[in-house]
DNA sequence: AAAAGTATGTTGAAATTTCAACAAATGGAG
DNA sequence: CTCCATTTGTTGAAATTTCAACATACTTTT
């Protein structure tokens, strides 16, 4: 278990929790590491929800299927991060979505009841972690949150623009790089990536932004 | 405090709780009782996010204020409802949202610190009120990506055949009822009204689904 | 039962987005 | 430096959405 410390020590469940702490939580957790092979399903459509999953090595997508049976990959798992928390403590029976590993991947599987309610020696790192879980998924609230409130907008104008003046707020600078390019902004968005472009060229012309590659500037606070 | 435990009992964030439970705990948790006129604000964007709020008598609206300054109700809370969690668990310093009574309005406010780090005496039901806190949070994220699903799709008719595809795997029946108008729905799922009444003719006509008023019944799995 | 108000469906024109195709710019690899 | 692959910008046509306006159905009030 040791060698995994450095990784689990960067994942947000375990913040503020020493190795000593960690070693003596995942015993009592009844955490298990299982190796999946590339393309190989960590978790399957319809398996009951009860794990929060943590990427040990290597990377997973987690997929999910539309009505019509389109495949879209929903977010990429990378190592150190977490999946699976919010089906598992909302409490539905049965996981609506695939998590598929992108590589050979090492997963740590912990049952998440067991992580939610508090061992019988209530340690207090565990309390700590319980708290690192509370903020994680208040985080996560806020980020879909965000993105609702940019897919919500009716035009590629809108939506570009409520989303870099997110940026501005969120890097507290007129200045920043964004991590898409234009065609990941533009699925993030929502929209079109040409339209995307010929908005973010007529935003330049009119003076009220500067664009090169990822970087981007607000000069002006935009007027309707 | 006893008469507002009706109440209080049908907060999903007291669920199990027991009432002599319940007593106990809100003096523990300092909760403070405090009354607002209609359009007051309970919350005032900027704030410092420490409290969450929980709805005992009137209602209210979450409002945001874009970036032309175009303000949108982003939720209405109303009695045994609970609002803010998301940003106080986040840990972020300031709130991006007002909260405003929609009539007059008592609201119990809990300091989600002591709420989150359980007490000296660690409470068996301080315990499980943190286990609901997270399951509250859970739900909202599912029910957020859901609407990311809904709201990603690109025409109307797919967001319409996703959305009422979802009513079908919740409700478990091919038939059923929506909470919304047609104004609504359309807000809801980012679309122009009369857009979406064309969309639902459509569908109609074409024999796959029957649509009267909030009554819906899905007659065939739609092909692109 | 009539009147007024609200919700829904329909329509055509204007605006916007998507789509496909290509040009220009960029960035590596050899 | 040149070639190749990728990214980005541009364009025009087709499809879709929005917008405004109105007709019809349904509710509520009086």
């Amino acid at each position: 278990m040791k060698k995994y410390f450095q990784i689990l020590k960067r994942c947000p469940l375990f913040q503020r929790i020493t190795e000593n702490e960690l070693l003596v939580m995942l015993e009592c957790l009844g955490a298990r590491v299982i190796p999946f092979r590339k393309k190989e399903t960590i978790i399957a459509e319809g398996q009951p929800a009860k794990y929060i999953g943590i990427i040990l090595k290597g990377s997973a997508q987690i997929i999910q299927v539309d009505y019509f049976g389109k495949r879209s990959i929903v977010a990429g798992i990378e190592v150190s991060e977490l999946f699976g928390e919010s089906f598992a403590c909302a409490g539905i029976k049965s996981i609506p979505i695939d998590v598929v590993a992108a590589e050979d991947t090492e997963v740590m599987l912990i049952d998440c009841l067991r992580l939610t309610h508090s061992c019988s020696n209530s340690c207090v790192f565990h309390q700590q972690t319980i708290y690192n879980l509370l903020k994680v998924m208040a985080t996560k609230n806020l980020i879909f949150h965000q993105k609702i409130e940019i897919t919500s907008k009716r035009t590629t104008r809108e939506k570009l623009m409520t989303y870099l003046l997110l940026q501005v707020k969120k890097n507290d600078s007129i200045s920043f790089e964004i991590p898409y390019n234009r065609q990941e902004l533009a699925d993030y968005l929502g929209v079109e990536r040409s339209g995307l472009s010929v908005e973010i060229s007529k935003l330049c012309r009119q003076g009220l932004i500067e664009a090169d590659k990822k970087k981007f500037k607000i000069l002006k606070e935009i007027e309707e």
